[in-house]
DNA sequence: TCAGTTATTGTTGATACAACAACAAGAGCG
DNA sequence: CGCTCTTGTTGTTGTATCAACAATAACTGA
């Protein structure tokens, strides 16, 4: 503990977005207006001001970009990114979250608009993303993949009322798998917390009406959940 | 992203060095000298220097007060504590590990001696620790029991050679259960990665003679080892 | 009405596991 | 040396779980 020699730091939160589009995991990119990096695509970030905490930053970035209210996302702390040089100018160490939301619809970046786009994970690591951001968000989509093993995060993924089948797809979107839909629902409306019906049921997925549910009160599962076994 | 407001804060390593000992999960803990609470209990930590990363800082802190190399422990991030208050002097941004260790023997603290003791991480917890330590120290524990499910993570408590009822008794000490040996024994052994026999044996716990382990090179379990099933 | 589609529930054979029993191999002691 | 004590390791077995697959339910659209 030396407190003579004090070097400060600059500190940010940079956000992984997450959603289910067009059934592919995608991370919601920026591209970059000012140096460094400018013209590149990255994660939405910014510093951390002096009155909040690093997870109230996150979530104004995420509110910011995307309307969505932290209330409706699972927002996660995935990693300190704190290489001396990651920031070519001056020092900044990056806090990464990840945050999981519904499917946005179509295309409104709610944000500053034109300069924010949704992107395919897969792709997105192919980009030259600016900063270390490339490393950021292959441990976020690592982070989502287990953590819809032993959480009940795979919910925040959907809209606030979803059927079973709903639920399962977002699991084999993410893990790229194909899950044996009967022992799927046994599985999950099994377990207790996870799954509150609603009552109502929908036929919007075709075929017979399924029953909606919204997401319980169960944030971590007591047995996990396994893909292909 | 608003470049023109850089806020700076300092940012500071602190790391819950755990360990077994006495039959109880122990964390060390050092007296501090200086204040902010000066004479309070205190995790180990310090400021990140302009050219580590904040893993290089942790690994500097555990190496500097228990003389053990980053190599023989395995550290891990457990958070980011950034109330704007958290320290009563200015801010400072704390980024948390955890370290787990061998047990150290029966007290030889590497470091500045007198100050730095050794304690159950129970009794640890009803200290008045400095800053938000309590806090940190209770997640630390949290996030060293469930990493022994998913993880291979219990042989750090272990020395390098180590029988297949030493590694058990890191568990039933971490988790509070007890664990059926004959079960415990085919469940690991028969994990490909976990255990490397040596070929040697030992009865340093008596009984019959016990055939002697290194840790593999498996960091992750394929399936996770339950508590109480 | 019928075919198509998806939801939900049944059935069943294989597997995993907890509980417990049995056996192995040393130490200490008379 | 034989006996007991202690712990390690392997067997056995009834039960619970689960994946695979079949059957049925409930809608839509032609």
């Amino acid at each position: 503990m030396s407190d003579s020699t004090i070097p400060g730091s600059f500190v940010a939160a940079d956000v992984a977005i997450l959603t289910i589009r067009d059934g592919a995991l995608s991370v919601l990119l920026i591209r970059r207006a000012n140096e460094p990096f400018q013209g590149r695509l990255a994660l939405p970030g910014g510093f951390v001001e002096a009155d909040e905490t690093v997870e109230q930053a996150a979530a104004r970035e995420l509110f910011e970009e995307t309307g969505v209210p932290k209330s409706a996302s699972r927002l996660s702390n995935i990693g300190v990114y704190s290489l001396p040089d990651r920031d070519p100018r001056r020092r900044v160490i990056s806090v990464a979250f990840a945050a999981l939301v519904p499917n946005p619809g179509p295309d409104r970046p709610g944000g500053d608009a034109a300069s924010t786009q949704w992107l395919p994970v897969d792709r997105a690591l192919k980009e030259p993303l600016a900063f270390d951001h490339v490393q950021i968000l292959e441990h976020a989509a690592a982070h989502a993949r287990r953590q819809l093993e032993y959480t009940t995060d795979a919910t925040a993924f959907c809209d606030t009322e979803f059927t079973v089948a709903e639920l399962r797809r977002v699991y084999e979107i993410v893990w790229e798998t194909k899950l044996d839909p009967g022992n799927f629902h046994r599985k999950v409306t099994r377990i207790d917390g996870f799954l509150e019906p609603t009552g109502e049921t929908t036929t919007r997925d075709g075929g017979r009406p399924a029953a909606l549910y919204t997401a319980g009160s169960l944030k971590r599962l007591p047995l996990p959940l396994a893909a292909g076994r």
